[in-house]
Formats: C-alpha cells, structure tokens, sequence
DNA sequence: CATATGTTGCAATTGATTCTCAATTATTAT
DNA sequence: ATAATAATTGAGAATCAATTGCAACATATG
C-alpha cells in the first residue's frame, strides 16, 4: 500500500498546491501513532521533538489531508474536534465509556445493511456514516457497584 | 404525557434550583417548533417574540433541559452545536444531505441489536448511541447528473 | 537562475461558550 | 407578610478553538 506520504504528494501536485518540510511532519506525526487525538495535542507532540510548526499551519493542514483521505475527524467532544488518520484502516465506529472516557473501536457489518436499507428508503446515495455508542466500561460498571 | 413545563419544575424542584420566566420562556419556544435548534436561532427566536432573555441564560439552561431529559445534543456544525427536544419523541438517527443539508430522521431497529451485541462483547453497560448518516437527497442527486 | 505563486509564523480576529459580578428574584423560614 | 438565604439574571469581560491578514520565505517550473 502507497505510504501516505506518497498520497499526500500526489495529492499536492494534482491540486497545483505545494509539499513543505511542515506538512511532512504534520504526517509523520499523526501516523506516529494509532490514537485519536485533536489539534493542541498534535501541536504539543510536534514542540516536545522539537519540531517546530505553528499551530496555524496544523490547522491549515487538517483540513487537506482530510481532503486527500488521509484523516478524519471523529468527534466533537470537550470543546474541539478530534481527529484519526484512516489511512489503510478499516472502517469502525466507537463506544466511548461515559465514565472514564476509554475508546473501543468496533466494526459491525450490519451497519452496511443499515445504510443500504436507508439509502433505497429515502432515495439518497449513502456515502458514509459515523455511530458512537455510549456507556460504562466493565471497570467503571464494578466501581458503580462498589460504591 | 406530562408537560415539559411540568418535567422541568419536578427536576428544578429535586435539584433544589429555581424555576424562573426565563426558563420556561425558553423552554416553550424549544418546544413550539419540531426543528433542531442552535444556541443563536433560540435566542433570535426569542427576541423576535419581544421576549427578552439573555444570551447567557440560554446557555446556562440548556444543561438543565439536558439533565432533565427535555433535550439533547444532536451534532456539531458549522462551528457550534445543534440541539433537539426529545420529550415524548421516539428515539431517531439523522440522514444528512451533505449537498443541501437537508436532515431526514429515521428509526432503525436494528441499532438496538447491534447494541446488545456490542454491549456482550466488550462487556459495557450501553446506555445510547448517535448514528449519523451521510449522503446525498433525490434532488442534489439529479442536479449532479444534470452537470 | 528567475518568476510566479503557495506557504509559513505571528499576531490579530472572529465566534462560541463560559465566567464574573452586582442587582434581582424565588424559596424557606420566621 | 417579612426577612433571610441562596439561586438567577443580564451585561460585559474572559477564554478558547479556529480562521485570517500579512510580510518574509520557500517551492515548483521553465
Ligand atoms: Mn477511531
Ligand atoms: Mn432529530
Ligand atoms: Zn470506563
Ligand atoms: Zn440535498
């Protein structure tokens, strides 16, 4: 599979736009690691390398490599939008625990049934679809009892 | 079904708050109309009725309503939050045209199967979900082809 | 290399939401 | 009813995420 480096430069060069050393590692760092994260963190984990790019730039890029399909934004949640690279992953949703915020991703096959019956019902072409699911963890389910 | 108004003095009552004309002015417009609503629209809604409550006061309501199970949050968009009453509603996802922005809601009831299942196996305790469905209507469809 | 144009960082701006505070008002206890 | 207590209000200030203007700089192209 193209790494998304190699994406993104296909995609640069077919919008007329430029590739710069920043938006690399704007890359780099997201596909550092399998977490959600959210524009602050991003910044921070770029500082922390000492790789400095500024905020406005990260917020510059987001929205491109969404574009390109490299990342998305999954949800809005403690006042800002927080994002996933998707890049040669699977489609999933998530089940967020309501008590100690933990994330599960999951994958359920019937949601494309779903989207299939949905699109024939109301005639629209279904392009995507996003479902959270919430509730308690097993762990925060003992500690409910506990108390 | 009792009233809202009613729903709320109970929860006001419990919480040892206070119920006010503000409050209710607010809730009776939420409720006067079935359309999703933002913090902005309520309160121009609101105005435009000559019916003077501060900006501020909606935003400290809204948690109160949502405590109370008269609303909820829907979604977030163009930069702020959407909200809906759901008092004596039946629970409902939302289809999105990503075209013209038209939002259809359905009911599917396979969603609660596909809770139980989720909830079995990663042994959470589920207590809702939010689907959202994107896509585009019949209309923004043809104008497509029409290009 | 020269040019045209996109990009950067910084600071200022915008917009949503929260907060502060003094004045007001609802509730509860005399 | 009246007073005491505590919550609520509106206005504006403050905060925070996100966007934007701008001058300096960098990239792609020929
Ligand atoms: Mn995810
Ligand atoms: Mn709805
Ligand atoms: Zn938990
Ligand atoms: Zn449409």
């Amino acid at each position: 599979m193209k790494p998304e480096i190699e994406i993104f430069r296909d995609y640069v060069r077919k919008k007329r736009l430029r590739n710069t050393p920043e938006r690399e590692l704007i890359i780099e760092e997201i596909f550092s690691s399998q977490n959600h994260f959210d524009i602050d963190e991003l910044y921070l984990r770029l500082r922390e390398k000492n790789q400095k790019v500024s905020k406005a730039s990260i917020y510059r890029t987001i929205p491109l490599l969404i574009e390109s399909g490299l990342v998305q934004e999954v949800f809005f949640e403690d006042g800002h939008l927080h994002y996933e690279h998707i890049h040669g992953r699977e489609h999933h949703c998530h089940l967020h625990c309501l008590n100690c915020r933990k994330i599960v991703e999951f994958q359920d096959r019937h949601l494309e049934s779903i989207e299939k019956r949905l699109g024939r019902k109301f005639n629209f072409d279904i392009i995507s679809h996003k479902l959270e699911v919430y509730g308690y963890c097993e762990e925060c389910r003992k500690d409910k009892r506990g108390r």
